[in-house]
DNA sequence: TGAAGTATGTTGAATTTTCAACAAAAAGGA
DNA sequence: TCCTTTTTGTTGAAAATTCAACATACTTCA
């Protein structure tokens, strides 16, 4: 667990909390740690809304799959980030989603109800966690809005324009790499992948972006 | 504020909070009451994000719109809920949306800080007041998956009938009204209103529902 | 009640997306 | 390196959406 201890501190939900107190509460909270290859599954759609996650390494993307096979990329979580954990704080008993890793990935698993319910040993971490978990659920729903402002455009090219315009001021840059590969871009924006690929090429024949693959440059 | 003690008893918010210290509370935590008529703004979008929003009677409609003037209606929010919580409590400087009152409506403001940091009086409800906040707002995230479930549907009939799926499902049975008028289920389910209403039609030619007006039956 | 304003339904043309199929390019493995 | 697999780009036809315009129904309020 040491080993991970710089990204620890860089996870919102230990905001606010000391190198040596962290350990200890990992303890506390019965903290396990799962490896995961790239496309396995770390949590599968049903599967009861119990464990927080926690990306120690890699990333995971949180997915739907409707009726109809059709895919959408809800979000991806890098290192440090969490996962799952609105399942758990609402009290549902299912998670409504699939999340699976996107690279090779190490993940730290936390029963949420030691997070939830006062601990027996009664350790003072626990509403300093709620606090973070309050403004990680608030930074998560304020991501959901700026999601839904890009898919909410009508054609291809309206969200793809909106996706890159939020990367390049994400990078700070007008040329920056991007984290989705073509299909996956397509399923986060909602759109199909073939039309995508046409949309990127016409906007570089118009001179509007240039392209290397996944990385853009808005000119 | 006697008076709306019954609807501030269902608030989220205020859960597991006693009647009697509710009233006290509220004024430690000085919350004004304002009262909008229809269509008028409660937040406007780029105002401060300063106030958290409790719906007291009436109801509030979240809502972007963009630079074209295509307007997405994000949520619905009705007696005892609560709006723009995620802004504060992420304390970004501005809010994203608009909130506008969808019928004559009486709000609750309290200002965020008095929640998030420890009131001088140290009064005993700032807990319970975050971790409820922390549910609320779990909740939240999860009202956005589902709308990303709906929404993410490629055509204006698919989308359509996950949402009259959706809403037969909360209302228990397969008969039912909705809130929104035709325009503002179009920038809910983010297709043209003349496309949803002849897509109505077709469903209702085909057998599929029977509607009048807000009234639907899926069949 | 009547008039004005708003909401809903309908239609056809233009635009855009989806779908399927395939070619080309890139990546991965033996 | 060569072969296989995966990813990306391209294209044309079919399907669906958007847009604009208008007719009708419904509301509001004087």
């Amino acid at each position: 667990m040491k080993k991970y201890l710089k990204i620890l501190k860089k996870c919102p939900l230990f905001a606010n909390i000391e190198d040596e107190d962290l350990l200890r509460m990992l303890k506390c909270l019965d903290a396990k740690i799962g490896s995961f290859d790239k496309k396995y599954t770390v949590f599968a759609e049903g599967s009861p809304a119990k464990y927080i996650g926690v990306v120690l390494s890699g990333s995971v993307q949180v997915i739907q799959v409707d009726y109809y096979g059709n895919r959408s990329i809800l979000s991806v979580m890098g290192e440090g980030e969490v996962f799952a954990e609105a399942f758990a704080c609402a009290e549902l008993r299912e998670i409504p989603v699939s999340v699976i890793a996107d690279e090779p990935s190490d993940i730290m698993f936390i029963d949420s109800s030691h997070i939830l319910h006062t601990c027996h040993n009664n350790c003072g971490f626990h509403q300093q966690l709620i606090f973070n978990l309050m403004k990680d659920l608030a930074v998560k729903t304020i991501m959901f809005h700026q999601r839904i402002e890009i898919t909410s455009k009508r054609t291809t090219r309206e969200k793809l324009l909106a996706y890159l315009a939020m990367q390049a001021r994400r990078a700070g840059s007008n040329s920056f790499d991007i984290d989705f590969d073509r299909q996956e871009l397509a399923d986060y924006l909602e759109v199909e992948r073939s039309g995508l690929s046409a949309e990127i090429s016409k906007l570089r024949r118009e001179g509007i972006l240039e392209n290397h693959k996944n990385h853009f440059e808005l000119l």
